[in-house]
RNA sequence: GCCGGAGUGGCGGAAUUGGCAGACGCCCGGGACUUAAAAUCCCGUGGGAGUGAUCCCGUGCCGGUUCGACCCCGGUCUCCGGCACCA
């Protein structure tokens, strides 16, 4: 057989050889490299490798001259399968240049040993390079971070997530991302950054998921977190991993009952029994905050209200300091706006009517100065009133009063709501009001439009006044009485305008006023005579902290029969969960710990006596509400937090997460904060100077992305496929970060391609001198400016727009080594993995991520000439180049001089022009007399 | 109903003390290289008219201010998010 022959049998056989034999060479290549490696991770990666070096990827174009050539490359797998333990390249590169010192069959040596170059060239292989720099920063600690070291400290704060069965979603990687990178930025920007990760672990799901496949719910935890902190590691994230928190260690939830019990000897704590939001579902009380639409935020099911004692959190409390410290924290202004509608202030007056029967029946309103046009109450059916007015058998129409009130009881918040059309109601018959303001005697209902749990669960009613009193007047015949001038017929519709454009009538002494005048006048006359005063009121309500489940952290409380109720000793803490057999919620609403008589009886801290412990466990926003604290200090045993680590890194310099925990965990871990500030644990009154809140990423089309749909994108199969750098790069170019964004899987493509760009600029091309290139200087010094401007706004998008213009200049210019190296710094928050092992190849020295953010001048950033347009009356004719320092007047002649401007001038006179230096100049003219 | 946000090419989106609308990317079309495909590279790409230089139209809609408006003012429509009988 010739010599052609054999190659040309193995030039077919090329590529059914390429793999096995190429993953036989890289695996044994791999083994060398990596000693201690297992089995199938080496075989995993050899097969990434061959995929890398598998020609058709990016060379095709120079195929047929590999088919052509292709012995030395047969020669290298069977070299390298004959040699596993030496460097095969080398030996690679010295037998074929030896063998085919002229390229084999008559081409020119320097052709062949330059594809033996590209072929052999490093591929962009981020699977290897990421997995390569992940290890390194891990085995390294590079992101670790120390408490007290002289650099201006940044706390970096991203909200840990619920470790779930499903694992990492695209949901969790962009506000991640994001932080990362501002925290790499501010790393290289010479801060000691502090940025943490840690896990949510208690909690329904994990509980649903233990019962159902009968695991302890711990064990559940523990692989959900493993696979988690996995996830997150491909990511590539700049997480300093020796501060992970678990809000289900015991180290870790002994301090969230020891807030509890400070909470319970400051009056903070309370039980108590009243309606509470129950979900038919879950079996399980729901905070305020939990109820969506009437139903339960977790699972969907109807909620309805059932009366059950219950652990308090007095939240109220702290409802002003809320709102007020607002003003002292840079939040963005929706979040703000949406705490302060939550917390819901109004000021008005409480006022004293008295019943027939004697009662006093307090009034919240917030309108006083329409107290002459009250004409009936309303008292909501849960009023204590009623139930003695009944005892007492004042009420006529007693059975009607009672059905009334059953059918008010028994319908679920879903249902009120929905019937909040139409109004109902009793008339009390027996017992009236009397208007303080007038000694009129008005009738008073039962409705289920007042509340029993805002204001006083009593209104008075002005129907000429008020929508919803209007309603109910219209349709229960009662007495419409203008009081404030200015509107259209009362009779009509109600007339609820405020502002100064009402003045009071029908009211003695408040005629003529105005509204705005006649409230402080009423609110004084009130007063003075002792039937009133003014009184804010908030619909924020305490905060519902039991939870009849298992997975949660046991409130420390023991109750004694003889002492009450007796906070368990600190010492004793943690306070830990029991083993039980089953996890099951009871039917008769009663925690699964209830069940547990051993852990359950216990001995009264006071007195010594028998006692039982609370079964009902803590609800999951309770470990969120601190987490923050211990990241500072988390190994520590005997505090909370210690006082060197919370005055060194407190407050939260930057908190991003999202907008649905605006009225849940950012407003609960604000109170906790405040609250721990106000017994001297933390020095600061607020957690978070910074919050900042990113969209929703939505699936390809803009849909939302859900299991049932099946278009769920898992962020590990993006990075299989395209890379880590590739999959961050993307998810911060998709578009505003604070608005929701579609997923695209060719945008992504987009985003590798890019990287390929850059990878291949930097590899491929030759990069002489240590300064910026006459050519791009300028631009680099612009785009320094712009991208640390962007990262430091969240505009991600544009910063990566940026760096990809400037990454098509180079490919126009060329670009020094200066060039690149500003690149490689800047990218590198973005694109880690890639710039570092970029940097390593270029021999820059230490780690992309350890360097100074790149530094810009002002003066650099403007270019020796500029081109700007020319506007001839309000429209743009032409374009001129001109100096950047030309004067006003050199601009305006170099304008005139331009021919398609001269030409419209003939015969103009020039009335006015302005300048706007560097972007354009606007002339006007008039025709010449 | 109340509060907040947004309306810009085929798509995601750029551009603001009022200064060349559509950066950057995707899609699409054409070309180079391939037996071919993929990949890569080059060119084009808001709409319309014209062989062409060029001209006209264009930032939800109507009007105003201005040399000049996506941007400011008045009015109006639509969409998204949150809250919702809170007295």
């Amino acid at each position: 057989m010739k010599p052609f022959e054999t190659v040309s049998l193995l030039s077919n056989q090329f590529k059914k050889a390429v793999t096995p034999l190429g993953g036989v060479a890289a695996f044994f290549m791999l083994w060398n490299e990596n000693p201690g490696s297992t089995y199938s991770a080496l075989l995993r990666s050899s097969l990434c490798r061959v995929r890398a070096c598998e020609p058709s990827e990016s060379l095709s174009y120079r195929r047929h001259h590999i088919a052509a050539n292709d012995m030395p490359f047969a020669a290298m797998f069977f070299v390298s399968f004959f040699a596993p333990y030496s460097c095969i390249s080398y030996i690679i590169s010295v037998y074929c240049m030896s063998v085919y010192p002229n390229g084999g069959f008559g081409r020119k040596a320097v052709e062949t040993e330059f594809q033996i170059q590209e072929v052999f060239k490093l591929k962009y292989d981020f699977t290897a390079i990421e997995k390569k720099w992940q290890t390194k920063w891990k085995e390294e600690k590079t992101f670790a971070c120390k408490t007290g070291e002289d650099k201006p400290k940044f706390y970096a704060l991203v909200e840990f997530p619920y470790p779930s069965g499903n694992g990492l979603h695209v949901g969790h990687a962009r506000p991640y991302t994001a932080m990362d990178v501002v925290a790499r930025k501010r790393r290289m920007d010479g801060q000691n950054v502090l940025f943490p990760m840690g896990f949510d672990a208690f909690g329904l799901p994990t509980e649903n998921y233990a019962i159902k496949n009968h695991i302890h719910p711990a064990k559940v935890t523990e692989d959900n977190i493993a696979n988690f902190t996995r996830q997150l590691e491909m990511l590539g994230y700049s997480f300093d991993w020796d501060r992970v928190v678990d809000t289900t260690d015991p180290n870790y939830y002994k301090w969230t009952q020891w807030i509890f019990l400070q909470l319970w000897k400051k009056g903070l704590a309370y039980k108590s029994t009243m309606p509470v939001n129950w979900c038919t579902s879950c079996k399980c009380v729901l905070a305020n905050e939990e109820v969506v639409d009437g139903g339960c935020e977790r699972c969907g099911s109807p909620v309805i209200r059932k009366e059950k004692s219950q652990w308090m959190l007095k939240i109220t409390a702290y409802a002003q300091r809320l709102i007020d410290d607002l003003d002292e924290v840079d939040f963005i202004e929706r979040v703000k706006v949406q705490q302060k509608n939550w917390i819901g202030r109004s000021t008005g007056a409480e006022v004293t009517f008295k019943a027939t029967t004697g009662e006093d029946i307090v009034v919240f309103t917030t309108r006083p100065d329409t107290l002459f046009g009250a004409t009936y109450m309303v008292l909501s059916p849960e009023h204590e009133f009623i139930r003695s007015w009944l005892d007492a058998g004042k009420l006529a129409n007693a059975d009607e009063v009672i059905a009334y009130q059953k059918a008010a009881a028994s319908k679920s918040d879903l249902e009120r709501t929905e019937l909040n059309k139409e109004k109902t109601g009793v008339k009390l018959d027996g017992v009236a009001g009397i208007n303080p303001v007038n000694g009129k005697q008005i009738p008073i209902f039962i409705s289920d439009y007042v509340l029993a749990t805002y204001g006083t669960g009593a209104i008075m009613a002005v129907p000429a006044h008020d929508d919803r009193d209007w309603e109910f007047a219209k349709k229960f015949g009662c007495e419409i009485i203008e009081v404030v001038s200015g509107g259209e017929d009362v009779q009509q519709a109600a007339f609820t305008a405020k502002d100064e454009t009402g003045i009071m009538v029908n009211s003695e002494f408040l005629n003529g006023l105005t509204v705005k005048d006649a409230i402080p006048a009423i609110t004084k006359w009130l007063e003075e005579k002792g039937i009133g005063q003014s009184k804010v009121n908030y619909k924020l309500r305490d905060w519902v902290f039991s939870r009849q489940r298992y997975w949660g952290e046991p409130i420390p409380m023991i109750w004694c029969d003889k002492c009450g109720w007796q906070p368990m000793p600190e010492e004793q803490l943690p306070l830990l969960l029991p083993e039980v057999e089953s996890y099951e919620p009871t039917d008769d609403g009663e925690s699964p710990l209830s069940k547990m008589t051993d852990w359950v009886n216990t001995t009264c801290p006071c007195c010594g006596g028998a006692a039982k412990r609370e079964t009902d466990t803590m609800p999951q926003w309770a470990g969120s509400s601190w987490y923050f604290l211990r990241y500072m200090d988390n190994h520590n045993n005997d505090e909370l937090v210690s006082k060197a680590a919370e005055n060194y890194w407190g407050p939260v310099d930057w908190y991003n997460g999202g907008m649905e925990h605006t009225t849940l965990h950012l407003l609960y871990s604000r109170f906790w904060h405040k609250f721990l500030y106000d017994i001297g644990v933390v020095s600061t009154p607020e957690p978070y100077a910074k919050r900042t809140s990113h969209g929703m990423i939505l699936g390809e089309g803009g849909i939302k992305m859900s299991k049932s749909r099946g278009n769920v994108v898992n962020p590990n199969d993006v990075i299989e496929e395209f890379g880590a750098d590739t999959m961050r790069t993307y998810i911060m170019f998709i578009g505003d970060f604070e608005k929701a964004a579609a997923w695209s899987t060719n945008a992504v493509k987009g985003c590798k391609r890019f990287l390929d760009r850059v990878w291949n600029l930097a590899t491929d091309q030759e990069h002489v001198g240590d300064e910026y290139s006459k050519a791009n200087e300028s631009a680099i010094h612009k785009a320094i400016k712009k991208v640390s401007e962007d990262i430091e706004a969240m505009k991600f998008n544009t910063a990566i727009a940026t760096l990809m213009a400037l990454v098509n200049d180079f490919y126009a210019n060329g670009a020094s080594r200066g060039d690149m190296k500003a690149l490689l710094l800047m990218l590198s928050p973005f694109a880690p993995h890639m710039c570092e092992e970029l940097w390593e190849m270029a021999g820059y020295g230490g780690n992309v991520c350890l360097q100074a953010w790149p530094e810009y001048d002002e003066t650099k950033t403007v270019s020796a000439t500029v081109q700007m347009a020319v506007q001839v009356s309000g429209k743009v004719k032409a374009n001129i180049i001109v100096s950047a320092d030309s004067s006003d007047e050199e601009i305006v002649a170099a304008a005139l001089a331009d021919p398609k401007v001269a030409k419209l001038a003939e015969g103009m006179t020039l009335i006015k022009s302005i300048v706007v230096k560097g972007k354009l100049v606007s002339l006007i003219f008039k025709p010449q007399a």
